[in-house]
DNA sequence: ATTTGCCTAACGAACGTTAGTTTGTATTTT
DNA sequence: AAAATACAAACTAACGTTCGTTAGGCAAAT
């Protein structure tokens, strides 16, 4: 990837974050670089080419940071401390390909969404993995696994929606505080 | 609103909820009812009333909810509850136009989205009255209310992502779940 | 001399929408 | 009871626009 088509994306994503991937035209991107339509196709093969680059550059980036989690041997409060750390970091220091990750991965056509669909399974799986070490080593409340994790992935999800680098939260100070949250609905009272 | 038109909206979101408003065409629409596109405007104005019309719809369902209960006389959590399981209940009840209202009310224009966007802002503020209340009756923990917020809708909104009548959780049973799971996270603990 | 990055021009397809008409079904008038 | 009217809901045909994309060329940098 050249510097110029790095440049390039990012300007693509920018926009696209504002009105979604479908209601955006090659147009509309061509035009925050002040350059022809047609030359986008000098970098890119497809406007879902810049779609797919950006999905799985994000896709991946969850992947290696919670693979690298999983292989550490905290116990199970530390790990999802870390990994909603880690997530939050990842939103937040990319915010526009997040947008876009999040919320346009559905106009993915043919194998690239099968295989992103695939991609987000095992990083769910991974998370639920965290939840049920922490409900075996008797620290976290049974409760059905599939729901925690889903809620747990949303509430963090959706910062993406609110957060801003001008607030008076940064990523950290937002990812202790959604942990305390997170974890007081967890975690065992210890009585 | 004739029944015949009431039909034809309801089939237009079952088509919407799948590929999104913007990357749905009206062609699409008429398809699905097997019938001609042109025709579709004898009962609608554009493709953007389709979806006004459910935005709207779905707003003034939220907004009638939380209204009644914030003139209940029920402490903060009790009425957190009920305003949760109410959400869950209109979500979980309309899930076509609840994807749509959720995902697609960006692509909405011009003071149709100002509006939505009001009244979005007036339900949020609702769900923040009763935690607010919750913190000055002393039960709920001192914490950055619009945070609380937010975290308590984007948990009960994702629902919509998981969500099947066929799945093992019914609406209510959700309620509960969420409810707890979010009350323990703002109740002060009993010590 | 080759490559890179952008250009102009234009393609065919799909888009939302309009105009005007037909059809079937009630309702009213003869 | 039969004929005339009104209306709703669908149709056919097509409009102008925008869409993603391609072909081919030109100028600057390597």
């Amino acid at each position: 990837m050249t510097e110029r088509k790095r440049q390039i994306l990012q300007s693509a994503q920018a926009v696209l974050k504002m009105k979604g991937y479908a209601a955006t035209s090659v147009r509309d991107i061509a035009k925050s670089l002040e350059m022809e339509p047609a030359s986008l196709y000098s970098h890119f093969s497809s406007k879902e080419d810049i779609l797919k680059l950006t999905c799985f550059d994000m896709a991946s980036k969850f992947d290696r940071a919670i693979q690298e989690i999983n292989t550490l041997y905290f116990d199970a409060e530390q790990q999802l401390r870390m990994a909603i750390k880690e997530h939050v970091q990842i939103l937040t220091s990319h915010l526009d390909s997040a947008i876009i990750f999040l919320r346009d991965w559905r106009n993915l056509t043919g194998e690239s969404l099968s295989k992103f669909i695939e991609k987000r399974n095992s990083y769910e799986k991974g998370i639920r993995k965290i939840i049920q070490t922490g409900i075996d080593e008797g620290r976290f409340n049974e409760s059905d696994i599939k729901f925690a994790t889903l809620t747990v992935l949303s509430s963090v999800n959706w910062i993406v929606e609110w957060y801003s680098p001008q607030g008076k939260l940064n990523p950290t100070q937002i990812a202790e505080k959604l942990s305390d949250f997170i974890l007081s609905g967890l975690i065992k009272n210890k009585l």
